[in-house]
RNA sequence: CGCGGAGUGGAGCAGUUGGUAGCUCGUUGGGCUCAUAACCCAAAGGUCGUAGGUUCAAGUCCUGCCUCCGCAA
């Protein structure tokens, strides 16, 4: 059958999804129905937020479901209704066998990591963290276990020494919906041969996981290296972002960590001491040198940069008593 | 009505028990210097998010509205 008259339904929820469904849509693929999460109370005051897939889908007038629960016999004929020949998933949730399974042309995910390496709901942000200097994305049909079906089409992308979670998100989603439309034309001219995971790494490879990311995940332990400690910032940079903890204008406030630089220096401070001259510079010490703050944000307050932030506020410098 | 913080000269912040506003930086002019994002001197620039209220008098107390941010999701 022509690519074209593929019946495609759409699964995905946030910002990184959005990029495939719009690659599919002004390919002018036939996407009969767009799957995604409920509006949900979120952010201050807990308005109602439509997720940025169900917003695109809306101004493309495409259909939209917002099933509760995947497993709802109601939902779950009204995808029939859809009659997908293959179902696309990017950034959306765990997925019942009743779902996957119902296309006859199968059901297959975009995920932001080189599979089987970074399974899980973070893999942008873990594998700049561990310092990666390669990551990619992975189309695969979906099975059982989550991650770890039979991979399609896979890519690298590398992560640069600038890289943060935010330009490396930005390069995997572009590349993402160019490998999704790969993905789908090839399985409408029938041509794929997907390989098992395992595949895909040698015995002696560790697997790495990248879990879901809590706030208490984000908190930046100094004790630990320069190198260690940059990614981490990065790594997080600029959602959710990583934090600490300091006495500012007298009192202790939670700062976001933007953007840092490492040097190397030798010092006797303990991991995490402070020092400054409150005019141009702060910098936290770390095993091997100082993380030289760039770009940060106080709670209640907006991002800035060091020198507009130290000039309204006055930080002690727990290093002076200590040399 | 989920909890909390904030809106003050171009920027980042102070402003005590209410009496028309201050700091750091920047800007402009001048000086010093081989030089500088360094230093010195001087000046310009705000009526304090917005609407209303209390008061002899409000940035400073009260109410509504707008905007931003942290937590939480």
């Amino acid at each position: 059958m022509s690519r074209k008259d593929l019946r495609i339904v759409f699964m995905g929820t946030p910002e990184f999804a959005v990029a495939s469904l719009k690659a599919l849509i002004e390919g002018r693929y036939n996407v009969v129905g767009v799957i995604t999460a409920p509006d949900k109370p979120a952010g201050r005051g807990y308005r109602l937020q439509a997720s940025a897939v169900k917003e695109y889908a809306l101004s493309q007038e495409l259909p939209v479901l917002q099933p509760e629960s995947l497993k709802n016999e109601v939902f779950l004929n009204e995808l029939r209704a859809l009659k997908a020949d293959v179902q696309v998933v990017v950034a959306f949730r765990m997925l019942p066998e009743a779902v996957w399974k119902m296309p006859p042309k199968r059901t297959f995910n975009l995920h932001a990591s080189l599979l089987p390496q970074y399974r899980g709901a973070a893999p942008i942000n873990w594998a700049i963290i561990n310092g990666e200097k390669e990551t990619g994305i992975t189309t695969f049909f979906l099975s059982h276990e989550i991650d770890t079906g039979e991979i399609i089409f896979q890519e690298k992308i590398g992560i640069d020494e600038g890289d943060n979670a935010e330009t490396v998100h930005d390069k995997l989603m572009m590349r993402g919906s160019e490998l999704v439309i790969k993905t789908i034309d090839a399985i409408a001219s029938g041509s794929i041969a997907p390989k098992p995971q395992s595949l895909f790494f040698g015995a002696a490879e560790e697997l790495k996981p990248a879990p879901k990311i809590f706030r208490e995940t984000c908190r930046i332990d100094w004790d630990g290296s320069g190198r260690r400690v940059y990614d981490f910032i990065r790594g997080l940079s600029p959602y959710p972002a990583a934090w600490t903890e300091l006495q500012a204008n007298g009192a202790k406030s939670s700062i976001k960590i933007f953007a840092a630089r490492f040097i190397a220096a030798r010092h006797r401070l303990l991991p995490g001491e402070i020092r400054t001259d409150n005019k141009t510079s702060l910098q936290i010490a770390v095993q091997d040198g100082f993380m030289d703050i760039l770009e940060l944000q106080i709670s209640g307050k907006k991002r800035t940069n060091i020198r507009d932030f130290l000039n309204g506020f006055s930080v002690e410098s727990t290093a002076e008593s200590r040399q």
